[in-house]
DNA sequence: GGTGAAACGCCAACCAT
DNA sequence: ATGGTTGGCGTTTCACC
């Protein structure tokens, strides 16, 4: 994991479709020798997986909103309950004012109560606070 | 845009190195008619593009946190500033008890100490609150 | 808008250096 | 890690439907 790695892991960021010919080029290795890197971070799991990255709203996502849990009796496998509800895109167990903090998009306001009626019928939930986003600024990935 | 398109992004959201052969028969389309139905798909926005997966521990990045932004004057392209902090991997202006809502990774507290120190220096920001993450349930692509 | 086939280029796997 | 080589597969384009 040097320098190199790092260099790999962010243009493959930006652009999944580069030729390990054009990838080998860039961080000044030969394409053989990018192909080996990649793989290996792949199989380390540094790479999780290949994938697309979707305009939400294009998808008719139109609102998001941060969703803070109170109550609910968060052991074992109970982040099952969570990713049952297909609207829900993240789920934090967090320190602080609630007990789990939730990244939900819905296509409108109606289906985001909708979110919040399921949520309810979970576990121990007891109440939810809910914070709509009106802009986002930017969401990106790290390198 | 119709339930074909939506299955063709479900597929490639999970794996983008599928061939446009496999991807064609598994949505019923010859591997040409796919092909076609994904570079559209590109060429309106809907695929923003192909990305990897990393994992942002295996980076380093150990700690996420949350953090609300009181105050800061978010007009024009004010996200810049933001934008500016290599950290913040997400910036939403919200409706509710802050201005901005961002989402942080670090490599530890001190960093995180650090990148609130450099928010503290951003336009008119007069407070921030974070809310520390301690697990992680799932972060993942809606279909 | 989809099909099928043909031409091309790239990937993946080798090996010697 | 390189560079060369080879087989095989995927991409891309095209005429046709």
């Amino acid at each position: 994991m040097d320098e190199i790695d790092r260099k790999l892991i962010g243009l493959l960021q930006e652009d999944a479709t580069r030729s390990y010919a054009t990838l080998g080029a860039e961080v000044g290795l030969s394409g053989g020798a990018a192909h080996e890197r990649v793989r290996k971070l792949r199989e380390r799991g540094v790479i999780r997986r290949t994938t697309i990255e979707v305009d939400q709203a294009a998808l008719g996502r139109a609102v998001t909103a941060y969703v803070l849990v109170d109550g609910g009796t968060w052991m074992g496998d109970s982040g099952r309950a969570l990713a049952a509800i297909p609207e829900v895109e993240e789920a934090h167990v967090i320190a602080g004012p609630a007990s789990v903090l939730l990244k939900v998009r819905t296509s409108g306001t109606t289906e985001l109560q909708d979110v919040l009626r399921r949520l309810f019928q979970v576990d121990g939930v007891t109440g939810t606070q809910t914070v709509v986003v009106l802009e986002t600024f930017f969401e990106r990935t790290l390198t």
